[in-house]
DNA sequence: CCGATTACCTGCACGC
DNA sequence: TGCGTGCAGGTAATCG
């Protein structure tokens, strides 16, 4: 599910929440998602303020004072919701319309808040592939996100650095945005997006765009300026709502309706002035939509 | 080193 | 109504 925007519009709804309040009880109701949960998992964090939330990548990161750092990955169909005594209680409200299993409910955090009001962060996914991890000291040395590359928000990524990430390389673009190792949070939908309002195509190896002198120079700019603005837009749109995708407070994102190419196969191409139509093809076994007429 | 494929897990849309 | 098939935003292990 969740991408970098769909990650940091999470973040953005929890924080409110969460930074301040302290962790007065945590409910595992299984023993494992993807990863079986740390030892200790909820002891280690029963009874700890919560000093911040952050972000890397899609990953959450939850501070507590004198504690380890709270590592979430959402997965594909991980989400966290709020549920107050006002929500929890009052039936017919926004839950009604989002009507999600609580099969899935794996994990509750039972918060009070400075104020004394009370609070549950629940961590529902139905497959599975989210997971919880603990990092002892600097959350950026754990294995897990020790690795990742340049955050595609601010200023950091340029033509000139994508020029450095991409060249020799004979992985197609599409593989190569991908990489988290390159670039830290794209996922499949806003890669194929970013390379449309680029005009590259998904096929092309990412090296002949760092080789190519001006015209490839030219190429990583509009790259570059294509990934962070994508990013910027759905992060600004609170994400795109995706099959059962909401927001920690029950809303939808908007960003799926600005969608130019993902899901929309056989659509006209809406680069003005451009004939083609979009295209859907596969590449490393997953969907990429692309437009060819306008896509070099 | 590289890239492609498979695995992990459940839900849903679709065709029959 | 049910059943089989394919597909879904993630990462990581394995295989050539």
């Amino acid at each position: 599910m969740p991408e970098l925007p769909e990650v940091e519009t999470v973040r953005r709804g929890l924080q409110p929440v969460m930074e301040g309040a302290r962790i007065m009880r945590v409910e595992t109701r299984r023993p494992d998602l993807r990863f079986p949960f740390p030892e200790r998992f909820a002891e280690r964090l029963e009874g700890r303020r919560i000093v911040s939330l952050g972000r890397r990548a899609k990953y959450l990161t939850t501070h507590v004072e004198d504690g380890p750092v709270l590592i979430c990955h959402l997965g594909m169909s991980g989400s966290f919701r709020v549920e107050t005594d006002d929500t929890a209680d009052a039936p017919g409200e926004f839950h009604h319309a989002r009507s999600k299993s609580a099969t899935h409910d794996h994990v509750v955090f039972h918060l009070a808040a400075a104020t004394g009001d009370a609070a549950r962060i629940v961590f529902n996914d139905p497959r599975r592939f989210g997971f919880m991890l603990f990092a002892e000291g600097n959350a950026s040395e754990h294995p897990m996100l020790a690795g990742l590359g340049v955050e595609p928000t601010g200023n950091e990524l340029d033509g000139k650095l994508l020029a450095e990430l991409f060249r020799g390389r004979r992985t197609p673009l599409k593989a190569a945005l991908l990489d988290q190792r390159l670039i830290a949070g794209l996922g499949n939908i806003y890669v194929s997006e970013a390379l449309w309002r680029a005009g590259l195509s998904p096929t092309r190896a990412a090296g002949t765009i760092a080789e190519g002198g001006r015209k490839g120079m030219e190429a990583c700019e509009r790259l570059a300026t294509a990934i962070r603005s994508v990013i910027a837009d759905a992060i600004e749109a609170g994400g795109s709502s995706l099959r059962d995708y909401v927001h920690a407070d029950g809303s939808l994102g908007y960003f799926q309706h600005a969608f130019s190419v993902y899901d929309r196969e056989g659509e006209a191409c809406r680069k003005p002035g451009c004939k083609g139509h979009v295209e859907r093809i596969v590449q490393s076994g997953r969907s990429t939509f692309h437009c060819a007429a306008c896509q070099r």
